[in-house]
DNA sequence: AAGATTATCAACCGCCCGAGA
DNA sequence: CTCTCGGGCGGTTGATAATCT
């Protein structure tokens, strides 16, 4: 017996949103706040399941959101927690404020983990591949990295420490990258677009999430800095087109 | 210029977990 | 204690854009 799905799915619209319902989501929002998903899509009018509302608000609504290419050493931030925490992308997000869980894991599997390859290191375990090949031969009853380090059982993060890599071993790991980076410029190799990455969606919400990015989480974030994002994005979303 | 290939990222899927009945 | 439900998470897919041949 399988689990019920989280909701019916008949007659729900799926695929890319529109702007409409951006607006209506984020007009629900505004004006009602969240209280369950469930309920969002009846309430605001959309023919969308609660959880594809959730999704888009936290990865493209959320007025916080800052957007745009990653700098480097936001990147290296990442190399850094992920060699610590393992896949486990909402608790990399958490350290980045304005980023989204979904944001980072794009960026690992598409930038990142070709950039450390190259380098010659397992973007499973920040080893160089040579030893860890190695390793997992040693261990060949074990589980991939991968496996591994999703088996992590943690209650928070403080347990993190001296488990897996220990914080030093991570910082050593971390040199050891810096290092290579230093004696080649990936960077230029690798990011060549990204200084000119401006497509429609970079839309920077910085200015507005200068407030939360000291902290504020999306359920404080006060009614009066959302309306006032929802008016400086206005113009950029053209919603007037379509009212 | 056109087709093929590769890169990017928004969105979906299915599982897990905690809360509450 | 057990079951149900909703939220959250990580893996994956597919559409589109960008680049290459």
């Amino acid at each position: 017996m399988g689990r019920q799905p989280c909701c019916d799915k008949v007659g729900l619209k799926r695929g890319p949103w529109t702007i409409e319902e951006d607006h209506k989501l984020m007009n629900f929002i505004l004006n009602n706040g969240i209280h369950c998903w469930r309920t969002v899509p009846k309430l605001a009018g959309l023919l969308r399941c609660g959880k594809s509302c959730r999704l888009r608000w936290i990865n493209y609504l959320r007025p916080d959101l800052k957007r745009g290419a990653f700098n480097e050493s936001e990147e290296d931030q990442i190399i850094q927690l992920h060699a610590r925490l393992g896949n486990r992308w909402s608790k990399i997000a958490s350290h980045f404020p304005g980023r989204t869980d979904n944001e980072i894991k794009n960026h690992w599997n598409t930038r990142i983990k070709k950039k450390l390859k190259l380098l010659g290191l397992d973007p499973v375990t920040h080893k160089p591949i040579e030893k860890a090949e190695k390793n997992d031969g040693d261990s060949s009853n074990k589980s991939n990295g991968d496996d591994q380090q999703q088996g992590i059982k943690l209650d928070d993060d403080e347990k993190l420490e001296g488990i897996e890599l220990s914080l030093d071993e991570t910082n050593d790991l971390f040199n050891s990258y810096q290092m290579l980076c230093e004696s080649f410029d990936l960077d230029s190799w690798l990011n060549q677009d990204a200084a000119n990455n401006t497509c429609s969606s970079s839309y920077s919400m910085e200015e507005s999430s200068n407030k939360s990015s000291t902290g504020e989480t999306n359920s404080t974030i006060g009614e009066d800095s959302l309306k006032q994002w929802v008016d400086s994005v206005d113009s950029f979303l053209s919603w007037d087109s379509f009212i």
